[in-house]
RNA sequence: GGUUCCUUGGCCGAGUGGCUAGGCACCGGUCUGCAAAACCGUCUACGGCGGUUCGAAUCCGCCAGGAACCUCCA
């Protein structure tokens, strides 16, 4: 297929032609989750963002190899070199197995995903089970004489990196400043600067998770794992790492220190970085204890939410923003997306209704497949897409009513559009249809009774009709007639 | 303090020099037994001040306000 995608890559900060390295092969790394708590709003954007482009690289005809890794161990608090470890501190509180912890939290994950509809990634490695690839990293890195080994621990040696390779291109940031601006944290007496960060830790004693090393019984720093599971995976050099904004510095810019360190030069190809999810305008996140988790919105648990949500209108939510814009949440920002995907789900419903007239092809229809094309090749441009699959619902919407005729081809192309932008590539599904089995027994059960409604309706027993229309609404259905008789739907 | 970025109509949110998305809400009309929905129409904004240009939301400068990163966070 003619590639015309064009992503920004956060390396040079502008939109460049996409080009793997190896068509029709494509390789997508993207930073997971660290599995220690519930998965919140703010997982929710990389995941669909990524999956977004999982979907229309494949869609494209790239066979895509796309890893995304779970983090459950090494990811410290406090401080990417000192401090206890997120998933150990977890373990500790509730006197679990580390492992429970991370299943407990992994599947929680796993099953978020899954009602949001994020397609699983094609390997999803833990750092747990790549300690060998990591210490054979550091040893690399050790070789080539960009770290040190300091008390059992060994670190990354970021300015004598920097007199050979620039450190900071990815951030933009430079090594003078850091060096004026770090804070002073305690554990780092160990570092000869206090830019250095750590490619591997010695265990404290109290320290539930270590593997054996040369340099001590101990675990691997946080940056490391990404490096060591994307080479492993996807070769020496692959095309895009992904991830949110936050792991820009100093996750990412380590990454590209330890891959030039070792090989000599950078793995990834195209940076792509979603942005974050505000609340009042304000990232929302873990350290600042104002996120919702997925769970809260599905069940409308949380004292910000008027009522439940379904998954598919928090995917819908994501997508009418660009990914690398901040979206601000907002209750009623939730209202209005839910809004406009029943719209768009119902105008999809109901296209079979249209009736063919004519002959030949209408130009505004056709022309909207290309816009919707050229909106994701413009760097997965989302909302543009889904503006144009409004301007197909009015087209719709107008068919039906009569006033505007059109031909069978016509039909076929807005359905195509909705079940490959919508569908395909958005990944919207109909939570009320896909795997509901006795879907089709409950519609015929509901279409029976509105049938009977009809009946009284041409009998003028409005007393029976209203009945009928204003107890299904009581109990959540929305009954609409029409010209030649009826629609329902069930509102959630 | 350093680095990066943002400020669009009642709300959300696209848009990098002229063609000024889209959704939600509101209002008016059509349709309807009533209603709902739908359709048609209305409302037409780009933080402030300058500059470049025939022309700027879009480029440049200054000012104001805000955010992210610099410490774990998607």
């Amino acid at each position: 297929m003619d590639n015309k995608l064009q992503i920004y890559n956060t390396l040079d900060r502008k939109k460049e032609l996409f080009t793997p390295l190896h068509p029709p092969l494509v390789g997508l790394y993207v930073c997971g989750p660290t599995v220690y708590g519930d998965p919140h709003l703010g997982h929710a954007r990389p995941a669909i963002t990524f999956d977004i482009l999982f979907r229309y690289l494949s869609h494209l005809g790239y066979k895509v190899r796309y890893v995304r890794n779970i983090t459950d161990v090494g990811h410290l608090e406090n401080d990417a070199d000192a401090g206890e470890d997120k998933v150990a501190k977890k373990a500790r509180l509730e006197q679990l197995e580390p492992m429970e912890v991370v299943q407990y939290y992994l599947n929680r994950y796993h099953k978020a995903m899954d009602a949001l509809n994020v397609l699983p990634p094609s390997i999803e490695p833990h750092a747990s089970g790549h300690i060998i690839e990591q210490i054979q990293l550091v040893k690399e890195i050790l070789d080539k004489g960009f770290a040190y080994e300091s008390q059992g621990s060994v670190y990354f040696d970021v300015p004598k990196y920097n007199k050979e390779h620039k450190y900071g291109i990815l951030s933009g940031r430079n090594i003078e400043d850091m060096l004026n601006t770090t804070r002073e944290l305690d554990g780092q007496e160990e570092k000869h600067n206090s830019v250095d960060f750590a490619l591997w830790k010695k265990a404290a004693p109290e320290h539930i998770m270590h593997w054996p090393s040369p340099w001590s019984e101990g675990f691997p720093g946080w940056h490391l794992e990404c490096t060591a599971m994307s080479k492993k995976y996807l070769g020496e050099v692959f095309d895009i790492h992904g991830g949110g904004m936050d792991l820009v510095f100093p996750h990412h810019e380590c990454e590209i220190a330890q891959s030039v360190a070792s090989m000599g030069q950078e793995a990834v190809r195209y940076w792509m970085h979603n942005n974050m999810i505000t609340i009042n305008g304000q990232k929302m996140g873990k350290s600042l204890g104002n996120f919702i988790t997925l769970e809260e919105f599905f069940t409308g648990n949380h004292a910000m939410l008027s009522q439940s949500y379904a998954p598919m209108t928090i995917r819908f939510f994501i997508l009418q923003a660009h990914y690398r814009s901040t979206v601000d949440f907002s209750n009623d920002a939730l209202l209005a997306s839910e809004k406009g995907l029943a719209r768009l789900m119902e105008a999809y419903n109901n296209i079979e209704r249209i009736e063919a007239k004519q002959n030949g092809e209408n130009a505004e229809i056709k022309a909207l497949e290309a816009k919707c094309y050229e909106a994701m090749n413009d760097d997965l441009n989302t909302p543009i897409a889904i503006s144009n699959l409004f301007e197909a619902t009015r087209i719709i919407n107008s068919a039906i009513a009569g006033q505007l005729s059109v031909s069978q081809s016509d039909i076929d192309n807005l359905k195509k559009l909705f079940e490959t932008f919508l569908f395909d590539l958005m990944g919207i599904k109909d939570e009320m249809k896909d795997g509901n089995t006795s879907y089709e027994s409950f519609a015929k059960a509901i279409d029976l009774l509105l049938d009977m409604r009809q009946q009284a309706k041409q009998n003028k027993d409005w007393a029976t009709s209203d009945k009928i229309r204003n107890e299904l609404t009581t109990i959540g259905f929305e009954i609409k007639d029409t010209k030649d008789g009826f629609e329902w739907k069930l509102n959630k």
